[in-house]
RNA sequence: GCCGGGAUGGUGGAAUAGGUAGACACGCAAGACUUAAAAUCUUGUGGCUUCACGGCCGUGCGGGUUCGAUUCCCGCUCCUGGUACCA
């Protein structure tokens, strides 16, 4: 019993925290809390790559170090298990996707447990478990039952809303609703059908059924949210994805736009993260201006950020595909107006996108007037102006706005300064300046003018203020199988809530994962999904929800996961309140952590939880790229000369080493060297293809491959593994260099097409789960991105070698001296404390095992095996690597798990010194260093330096200019 | 275009209330041990220059502030993430 046998201790120790539930965490009011989470993994078919765990190791260093600290730590995992790749797979295979994600989830979780974590695996939850999406749609009917009251500022129960209808209509009620809802009085309502009542609700509710357009992706046969559409193109499959209108299930997150806007105040997140919130959101802050059209009953209604540039308002543009546009043009623009319609409308939102130069519009042969100044202003149509904001209309200012002014100059329309300033150089935005030529707010500053024009606006009932969202409401239905069914029937083509003693609606089977032969989402197969009341038996609605559902509130669950009477007790999800460390990718800003954060809200609005923010503090690791290798494989093709066309000659494998490559490739090869290569393919084919002529090769073409990294090491080929490699390979001939065959590197996302995947058990089978730990975060900071490359591993590993031998003597026995430590064995542990304390609060996890490192090295120079001193070590390393932490531990004596102690105390006393090697500068830059007294006075150091023969040299007789002494730091000669 | 993040040896990276640039590790080189190899250990390792002592240059580029700048300011270049006619 000698060497660092890391599987025996790595196996050894994971199933002791599994025996012991060393990581179960219970509510204790008597303990601070420590939520720490993950983003949850979708448990995709390829398993874990070396990528995955980052962030987890990152949470799971942070988890233990803060229960060896005191505090009560919740660190969940689990699975969000609805989604796209399963079903995709279940269209192909006609596998179930429940049957292929609890593989999926099996191996995951076999995986994840090799690599020590500190789970609370007890409370696990996934999002396609009926006791789970049970609560997903628990949460959804109380979305339907409510609708955004903006007096309250919060949602309230729809019940609420119906009595006041009932008594006072709704012309007084202010809440969020849709843009066209009708004004009616408590009569009108009270005279409405059932029909109408539920109609009118819905434009309410907040989450609601209703025309939208939406984005509808063919291949996937589904609708995608906005955040789903990347340029076009679907996220999951990059499949091609068009605009259409269709009845849908929307979120109405734009209710809680504002509050999810100042929310981002009080949350502790990357700045990036926040800044791509609130752009989504974007919230811009100004007015609503009615123009009446000349001649006409018609009204155009804008929304403007810059009323106070309404005099300069020299023509209005409405998107082309408002109908109003449309009834707008007059017989003589007919023909022009409508053909440029036809056209605009027919482009797809991609071209408009990515063809934004092209300035085109047509005027459609109407006039506006301006209500401040009575003039007649031309009304165009202009694809610049898109439908889906605002009110699809813009008041054009084309001498402070830019797009206004290329549309103003290209179809010669007036252009009007209305701020002081400098044309010269085409539109200027002014954002601070003095308003001319603008009637009673001439000579007013911006902003005065602004609130002047919006009171006078009001008053004559021609607009308000206004504040507008980009941020759209969040379609919440998808025509897919694998996600959680709504759990709405409907009745007179009007949706209804299910019972809510009939949740979990289970999703029912399917012959096939596709849809109907009508259209309708595969929910259409099943039999008997209706929905039997008292009254009859109802269709249930045949979509089903997005993936984002299930992990909008998933943190609440874990606090929770077993209850089966509520989400999560109130008690519980009080207790562990926000999570204090969330770690994930920032690729979810605008989408997870947006739904989350609206769900939470309304959650708290409902009353059942005690938070308006789900993630404290968040950290957004940086992905782990993947660095591909190559190989160099000669071109082998040589003229043969015979008849037999049907002849196929073995051609060579020869491999030419990256540094002979190079020189081929910059025209440096020797003739030699090149003679080397071209021989060596010469000779092969006649080995491979005896009695065949041929002309030999006579120049080198070489082409890329590229080759599994896992048969490279340091860069360096494995000729046996690489001709094990494939059958073809067998045969493989190199030209190496030093004796070695030297491969090409690239980096690339990590792929298996590129062979450059790297699974973390082939890691942890040749070093053990504590180096993997370790590497992981050796490799760099957390946020950054970087290439995975293990050319580093070895120096980890051997630092665990290291560790294990301080404990041990050199015949291999275990063996700790209870002797008092010197000072130096003292001061090198206590460096590494206060580092791995400070490294803890700033999240820098590579410097602390570069201190380790550091720390085991000076112990290793003091031949150190004092109790006193490894006994702290074994802790301070134990959150990084916990396996060899627990066995040292126990060989320590202990009958417990490291996890249950505490963290060794820092002691600066420990660190001071008496003396201090100043550096002594000349002219800023480093010459000398003398050793002093830090007791020493400015003036003695200054003396003292001054007498050092370097600084004399320097000197040359001469005295300094001027001298700056930093006690402690550094002295400065100024010559 | 706009809004973020970044650029330091052969490599990953360290050091910013301005104060010894290159910690730690990889790689490489030399040496020790070994019949040999692996492993391990020791030493060296930014570039140029010098027998050596030493000197000069050096944190993407160009300026500036300062006794002193990887760090602060101004102007660029390149890479990277987000967003895109949002009125």
């Amino acid at each position: 019993m000698a060497e660092y046998t890391f599987k025996e201790i790595e196996k050894k120790w994971q199933a002791y925290w599994e025996k012991n539930q060393t990581f179960l965490a219970k509510v204790n009011p008597d303990k601070p809390k420590f939520y720490s989470l993950d983003m949850f993994p979708y448990p995709s078919g390829a398993g874990l790559h070396v990528g995955h765990p980052l962030g987890y190791i990152a949470s799971d260093i942070v988890s233990r170090f803060k229960k060896l600290k005191g505090f009560n730590v919740l660190h969940p995992m689990g699975y969000d298990s609805f989604g796209l790749p399963a079903e995709q797979y279940a269209i192909q295979t006609g596998q179930h996707p429940a049957i292929t994600t609890e593989q999926n989830i099996a191996r995951y979780t076999e995986q994840l447990k090799n690599i020590g974590f500190a789970f609370d695996w007890s409370k696990e939850v996934r999002t396609s478990d009926p006791s789970y999406y049970k609560w997903t749609q628990w949460i959804f009917m109380q979305l339907f039952n409510s609708y955004y009251d903006q007096d309250a500022d919060k949602a309230l129960p729809i019940d609420s809303l119906v009595e006041r209808f009932e008594v006072e209509g709704n012309s007084q009620v202010k809440a969020v609703c849709d843009d066209e809802t009708p004004i009616f009085s408590a009569n009108d309502w009270n005279a409405f059908s059932e029909k109408e009542k539920q109609e009118m609700l819905l434009k309410y509710r907040l989450t609601f059924l209703a025309e939208t357009t939406v984005n509808w992706c063919a291949a996937l046969g589904t609708v995608l949210s906005n955040d789903e559409v990347k340029d076009g193109f679907s996220e999951r499959g990059g499949h091609p994805v068009e605009r259409k209108k269709m009845m849908q299930w929307s979120m109405r997150i734009t209710a809680y736009a504002d509050r999810l806007l100042k929310g981002l105040d009080k949350i502790d997140w990357s700045e990036p993260v926040k800044e791509m919130q609130r752009n989504w959101i974007g919230k811009s802050i100004g007015a609503e201006v009615i123009f009446k059209v000349k001649d006409s009953d018609e009204t155009i209604k804008v929304f403007t950020t810059r009323v106070d540039t309404i005099y300069g308002v020299t023509y209005l543009a409405l998107a082309p595909e408002s109908d109003l546009a449309a009834s707008l043009i007059t017989e003589d623009q007919r023909e022009t107006a409508e053909a440029y319609i036809e056209v605009a409308k027919n482009r797809s939102e991609r071209e408009r996108m990515s063809d934004v130069k092209t300035i085109s519009g047509a005027f459609t042969g109407s006039y506006a007037i301006n209500p401040f100044n009575g003039e007649e202003i031309q009304i165009w149509v202009a694809d610049y102006v898109l439908a889906g904001y605002g009110t699809g209309a813009v008041m054009a200012v084309p001498a402070h706005d830019e797009r206004d002014y290329n549309f103003a100059k290209h179809f010669g329309l007036e252009i009007r300064q209305v701020i002081e300033g400098s044309m010269e150089e085409g539109s200027f935005p002014g954002k601070n300046g003095f308003i001319i030529n603008s009637g009673f707010i001439s000579n007013m500053y911006m902003k005065e003018a602004m609130t002047k024009a919006i009171e006078f606006l009001e008053e004559k009932g021609i607009g308000k203020g206004k504040i507008q969202y980009r941020m759209r409401d969040a379609i919440f239905t998808r025509q897919r199988y694998w996600g959680e069914p709504l759990p709405v029937y409907f009745k007179d083509g009007l949706p209804y809530l299910v019972d809510e003693k009939d949740l979990p609606l289970v999703l029912p089977e399917v012959d096939k994962y596709l849809p109907t032969e009508d259209g309708e989402p595969p929910l259409g197969r099943a039999k008997d999904w209706t929905y039997k009341t008292s009254e009859g038996e109802y269709p249930l609605e045949l979509s089903t929800m997005p993936g984002w559902a299930g992990s909008s509130w998933y943190f609440f669950r874990y606090t929770d996961s077993q209850n089966d009477s509520v989400f999560a007790d109130q008690t519980k999800t009080d207790y562990w309140g926000s999570v204090d460390l969330y770690i994930g990718g920032s690729e979810h800003a605008t989408g997870h952590l947006l739904y989350s954060r609206f769900w939470t809200k309304f959650l708290y609005d409902l009353g059942v939880v005690s938070i308006d923010e789900p993630f404290q503090k968040m950290i957004n690791q940086g992905m782990i790229q993947g660095r591909s290798n190559f190989v160099y494989r000669v071109f082998p093709k040589l003229i043969i000369h015979t008849d037999d066309e049907n002849l196929k000659p073995n051609w060579p494998q020869v491999f030419v080493s990256k540094g002979k490559r190079d020189k081929v490739i910059n025209g440096e090869i020797s003739d030699f060297e090149k003679n080397e290569i071209l021989d060596l393919v010469n000779t092969k084919f006649i080995e491979l293809n005896p009695g065949i002529d041929f002309e030999p090769l006579s120049e080198i073409k070489l082409s890329d491959i590229h080759v599994d990294v896992n048969i490279v090491y340091n860069d360096q080929l494995n000729l046996e593994k690489f001709k094990a490699w494939r059958p073809d390979l067998a045969d493989a001939e190199f030209i190496l260099e030093d004796g070695k065959y030297i491969c090409g590197a690239e980096v690339e996302k990590m792929s298996k097409s590129k062979y450059n995947v790297v699974n973390p058990d082939d890691i942890i089978e040749k070093y053990g789960a504590d180096t993997l730990r370790l590497y992981e975060m050796f490799l760099g900071p957390l946020e950054q991105f970087k290439p995975w490359n293990t050319n580093g591993i070895d120096g980890v590993f051997k630092f665990l070698r290291k560790l294990w031998n301080l404990y041990h003597n050199n015949k291999g026995e275990f063996q700790v001296s209870d002797a008092e430590p010197s000072k130096e064995e003292y001061k090198a542990l206590h460096k590494a404390i206060k580092k791995m304390e400070e490294d803890m609060t700033n999240f820098s996890f590579n410097t602390s095992v570069s201190s380790f490192m550091i720390c085991v090295n000076e112990l290793s120079g003091l031949k150190s095996n004092k109790r006193k001193i490894l006994e702290p070590l074994a802790i301070l390393v134990s959150p990084y690597a916990p396996h060899i932490a627990e066995e040292l531990w126990s060989l320590l004596g202990h009958t417990t798990s490291i996890t249950e102690t505490s963290f060794p105390a820092f002691d600066e006393s420990y660190l001071k010194e008496s003396a201090f090697e100043y550096p002594v500068m000349i002219n800023g830059k480093m010459r000398a260093k003398i050793n002093l007294d830090l007791s020493l006075s400015k003036e003695e150091i200054e003396k003292a330096a001054l007498a050092d023969e370097i600084v004399q040299k320097w000197l040359d007789g001469k005295s300094p200019k001027k001298m700056i002494v930093v006690p402690g730091k550094i002295v400065n000669v100024v010559i």
